[in-house]
DNA sequence: CGAAAACTTGACCCAACTCAACGAACGTGG
DNA sequence: CCACGTTCGTTGAGTTGGGTCAAGTTTTCG
């Protein structure tokens, strides 16, 4: 997807990897009404309990995240997204938001009114189905997560959700020249984790020092990404790379 | 819903919960061709990496569990599931299953051939729409576990998980006399909440001195959920209770 | 009735947290 | 373009919640 292409290609890109889309499935969602928004590192895009806005989302630059936060004040970062990831697609049919959305960085996104997109999916059952795979492998990740916050230790747990960061980057055709640049601090790194961020800063000091990750003065890269899959103990199943219809 | 009403009733029931269905709606799923099929308690229904199976199943009565094995051992659980539940709505497009799922307890279910719930869901968008919400609330639990698991105490972990399943055991009827049995060994709650079995224990006996909850000889009873909930920071808000359509 | 599964308890340990201080980079406004 | 406040990263010292190990008891069920 060049920087010439309309902002719907990312959607199209995004969801024929859900699922086969017919040529005229991809006009119609290229042919989508959308109106196009910035939002400021750490502006909010949604937050938890309050009414779900009047339309969906599709990240077209940049990098947001999902959290929740507890009565006693720690945070959990649910989700993270990125270039064709559709933010919030629970607003097409749920009254309340579930959760936080922030932006991680400077964020281009795609707004695209809730009643087009349902009407696009009524006429398009390739769409429609490629849109409900995207809520299916959306719960598959959050599954994984649980694994990673609940049963691994912290060098593993780290190392766990930078490979799927790295894997999904690539997916989304972000990966420049092999290596991939972290967009969170370590905090954000801490609180997707289950971890404090002094925490993380031992752990990717330790990471560092096998050569698993590279350090700058303010940012985090991935150049190893096998070894470190490794030591993740690392599966890309979950991220379902491979949606092909199952044979009848 | 009585004993003697349809197996499929229970699937109407629930689906009805996921958004407004005609009659016509309600009779087509009736009318689904369904073969029931009884699991031994510690059975498997799928496992994780094996080929979607042709079918997906609907729970009738007793409960499940999905759960996935990192490399190193531990285990963690990632989902239960009561009458009513869609076990495994993933095999209707996917290639392969994301994880285990496993029988808690004796279990009944209706099996689906996959297609001709494909069918349904064609032929009655507000069928394919609670389905799809359903997936939707699927992916919000789950979220609210990570939190759960990521970044609260041992205590209240173990009181929130016990208030989610008495709040879905309500909302599936299951609730008899007002208390709740629940049906998860203490090792089954430390893998549900990324602790071990040990330290469930110890912190069952805390809540059962707090008088939180009861226990029985092989049994675990809930009785006062109201103080349970507050204790657990309980806010059944992602269980998404109310679905109606968010308005125009 | 015997074996397996589940529960219980105690003693000890350690991975990760807390607290605290400081330094480096950023960005914003004058 | 510099000053200064804010955010982010780093490091050390001390603590603790929950894990580990191990042994024994109770319950279930074939």
């Amino acid at each position: 997807v060049s920087d010439i292409d309309p902002p719907m290609a990312i959607l199209v890109r995004k969801l024929a990897s859900r699922g086969a889309l017919a040529a005229e499935d991809e006009a119609a969602i290229l042919a989508l009404p959308y109106v196009t928004r910035t939002y400021e590192t750490r502006s909010y895009l949604m937050r938890e309990g309050e009414p779900a806005k009047r339309f969906c989302s599709v990240v077209l630059s940049g990098f947001a995240c999902g959290h929740l936060i507890t009565v006693r004040g720690p945070r959990q970062v649910v989700s993270l997204h990125m270039s064709g990831d559709i933010l919030n697609l629970q607003n097409l049919f749920l009254k309340q938001a579930d959760r936080n959305v922030q932006a991680l960085t400077r964020l281009d996104t795609a707004e695209i009114e809730r009643e087009a997109l349902k009407a696009l999916a009524a006429e398009r059952p390739a769409v429609a189905q490629a849109l409900w795979v995207d809520t299916l492998v959306d719960a598959s990740v959050g599954r994984s997560w649980m694994v990673n916050i609940g049963r691994r230790d912290a060098r593993t747990r780290v190392a766990h959700l930078l490979c799927e960061f790295a894997t999904r980057m690539k997916a989304a055709g972000l990966d420049e020249g092999g290596g991939y640049e972290i967009p969170m601090t370590q905090e954000q790194i801490g609180d997707a984790t289950g971890l404090t961020s002094v925490h993380v800063n031992r752990t990717l000091r330790s990471l560092a020092q096998n050569g698993l990750v590279h350090r700058g003065k303010r940012y985090l890269a991935l150049t190893d990404l096998g070894k470190l899959s490794s030591d993740a103990e690392f599966n890309p199943l979950y991220l379902q790379p491979d949606l092909s219809e199952p044979a009848p």
